[in-house]
DNA sequence: CTTTACTGTAACAAAAATAATTACAGATAA
DNA sequence: TTATCTGTAATTATTTTTGTTACAGTAAAG
């Protein structure tokens, strides 16, 4: 995967550390050193998963839609979720091979079945545990 | 992740189904439609992971080094294992944020247990269970 | 021996994915 | 009505991944 999903949380992290107040993306992209844009368009990924809450405009900025209790770290992997776990699966095996023929849908039900247990572990910490954390 | 799970996968696949025979990597690259060169790399890792044995020179290949039955899922996923499943995380952020300052440890920690968790998942799973796939 | 058919691997090139930047429109508080 | 925000498209730069070429090393078979 990419780095969206250490971005996100670091996103997530600091709303839910400004307690209702709107932060600001630039004061967001400061604290993890990369650019606003790029902080803004997982804002607007996190915002349509119905995660956090923008204002526009003058003293505009971005605040947990909800309370950090009630976001799950797999709510995060959602937003985030780009490939498969188990690798970017678009080969073109040989169909003229026994194996390669089948091995495809055998793959997926993998990654499938994979995945759904990395998501399942996931579920079970929230936003608030994992703030919890910072002393 | 790359491809590199999948294409470890079609390769031990194919080594299972030869039962003994010793594969050479032109034909494992035909059933796959990839170069040979990239066969042998990853075979080579296969191998120092002691996952296949491979005879050189004429009349060479590659064969399970033990029984299918006795590779877990986990341990291809071991060899080719990457980047952290969450992530890769090479941000620095900024020091003088709260936030930033100790993000990056909690965040190291998220991702080892998630990924541990996950690959008690793959443990579950021999090459062997997934070769019956195959009708 | 010598030829032939393999594997191993380094070095390089191409392609794809990711991240960063620029630029500007739209929103809203003051 | 200006100053300060966000949204987003378009572009470029960077990094990662994949593929290729080239050639050395190994061993079977004649």
């Amino acid at each position: 995967m990419t780095a969206r999903f250490d971005i996100a949380m670091h996103i997530l992290t600091l709303l839910a550390s400004a307690e209702g107040e709107y932060v600001q993306s630039d004061y967001i992209a400061g604290s993890m050193n990369i650019n606003p844009v790029i902080v803004r368009k997982e804002i607007s990924h996190l915002r349509n998963a119905g995660l956090v809450d923008t204002r526009e405009g003058k003293n505009g900025g971005s605040a947990l839609a909800k309370a950090a209790a009630k976001i799950r770290l797999s709510d995060v992997y959602e937003v985030v979720r780009g490939d498969s776990l188990l690798g970017r699966n678009k080969n073109k095996p040989n169909p003229d091979c026994a194996v390669g023929k089948q091995i495809g849908k055998h793959l997926e039900k993998l990654h499938a079945d994979a995945e759904q247990m990395f998501v399942q572990g996931l579920k079970k910490t929230t936003l608030a545990d994992f703030v919890k954390m910072f002393g």
